[in-house]
DNA sequence: GTCCCGTGTTGATCTGGGTCAAGGTCGCGC
DNA sequence: GCGCGACCTTGACCCAGATCAACACGGGAC
């Protein structure tokens, strides 16, 4: 999740990220008719639970249209979001049998999906499946590392700008097609959330976007609807270099 | 790294642990002999860097003995551990050029190499191979998302209690041969990599060390030389359910 | 309409861990 | 032996962000 690498889901099979992002790209007809035997869609309305985690997981598959979050919960109700689930990014664990976080839908979510099993029977035969699945739990890992950054060495401001910055780059479009132009883009997420990504409480989220609008980075219509005049600025705010760590 | 998954290196093939690790359990002798003829051996004295972020990374490679860190660095020198390899771990990123982060030596380190392009070409022909570093980066990105938890939303002791708890684990020997035992072990990291390992300053993690001492949850001798007299009692402290999370 | 309730903002105060500073211990080179 | 540098500990003080609390906004049910 979260990287540029993961990021483009083709025209032609935009119903089914999956097939171009594992698959497409390397898979003769055969293999992508067997694949197609065993997808479904799944969707699920704001605020439901995709799985809990220890539950059997029995499907992998990747989201078609929505937001998903990945969190983690201690026993005593702290809990710390571990991955965002945006269009085209794959959920899953091959060779596992249960989930290890909970997935709740924060939008209303599509997944394409497929089942474990068969799933599995066709990645063993076909090597292009693994391989693909290979570099997107790599991007992954590195996206998971550069958030162990944000968490453990950033500011307050610092981790609200990353996640700011992070966003605009999965889901911004370009105000009027001006290449460098403002970024604008509809928060995915309650304060709540964003604290709990970022390992912080809701109030100081509340105050840092507050702070990140006084000083002219970002603009805020109602409490949702961003736009940010210039990208360059808020990666600098976030403590990353311009070219923007592993996104670069 | 740090998984239980990834802990057993066979009395066989100590010497080559990838052979082990990647291959061993499912590839034939022809198999392994094309693996043979592609890896070497690298020694690293304590404190050297293996690779630096960003510098091409021609080889893949697993640890047969020593301590290395992965660690990332902002420009103001903020730096962030995201990775410890102990003996067994792996590295290296099939598919990319450069290295995403610093490696370096804490200990005296012998690591197994495979060249990137030979191991790529074999990879592409085995698919065991693909499938078992599919299984150990899966590994990792449940240890590096566990991590994330630990950083985001645990205090400073618990996040001490935490690391000892994992390096316990990984490196401990039990007295005695008792089991559930006390654990005794070297800490092979310095106040100053724990703090980086634990987004704290060494300060703290010297103050929470010797608040663990004179509660009677760890025992010292010397500064690194620890007994750890009750292990659920550590993992009370670092907050975990006394199945240990993904180490379960 | 109005009564909720989920969401967000802002203020006042508290505190865990950071910062700055002073020593202590040990091992190594000479 | 002595001096030096790497590593560690402890104390005093400070501040970023947590906590507690009050209130504002807006949309849906009735």
């Amino acid at each position: 999740m979260l990287n540029e690498r993961s990021l483009a889901v083709s025209q032609e099979c935009a119903d089914c990220p999956i097939k171009h992002r594992a698959v497409c790209a390397r898979c003769d007809g055969d293999e992508l008719e067997r694949l197609e035997e065993i997808k479904y869609y799944r969707k699920f309305e704001a605020g439901q639970t995709v799985i809990w985690s220890g539950d059997r997981m029995d499907f992998v598959g990747s989201v078609v249209s929505g937001i998903a979050t990945l969190t983690q919960t201690m026993e005593d109700g702290r809990t710390q979001m571990v991955g965002l689930l945006l269009p085209s990014d794959f959920v899953g664990r091959p060779g596992r049998g249960s989930a290890a976080y909970d997935v709740v839908a924060t939008t209303d979510l599509v997944m394409c999906c497929f089942r474990k099993a068969p799933f599995e029977v066709l990645m063993n035969k076909t090597p292009h499946i693994a391989q693909r699945l290979l570099e997107m739990t790599l991007d992954e890992l590195d996206a998971a590392r550069e958030w162990m950054l944000v968490l453990g060495r950033k500011t307050a401001r610092e981790k609200i700008a990353s996640l700011l910055s992070i966003i605009a780059r999965r889901n911004a479009t370009v105000e009027a097609s001006v290449p460098e132009g403002p970024l604008v883009f509809d928060l995915p997420l309650t304060r709540e959330a964003m604290a709990d990504y970022l390992g912080l409480t809701l109030e100081t989220v509340s105050r840092q976007i507050s702070a990140l609008k006084r000083d002219g980075v970002i603009t805020l219509e109602g409490k949702r609807h961003v736009t940010i005049p210039d990208m360059a600025r808020l990666m600098d705010e976030a403590g990353d270099d311009a070219d923007g760590g592993v996104f670069a």
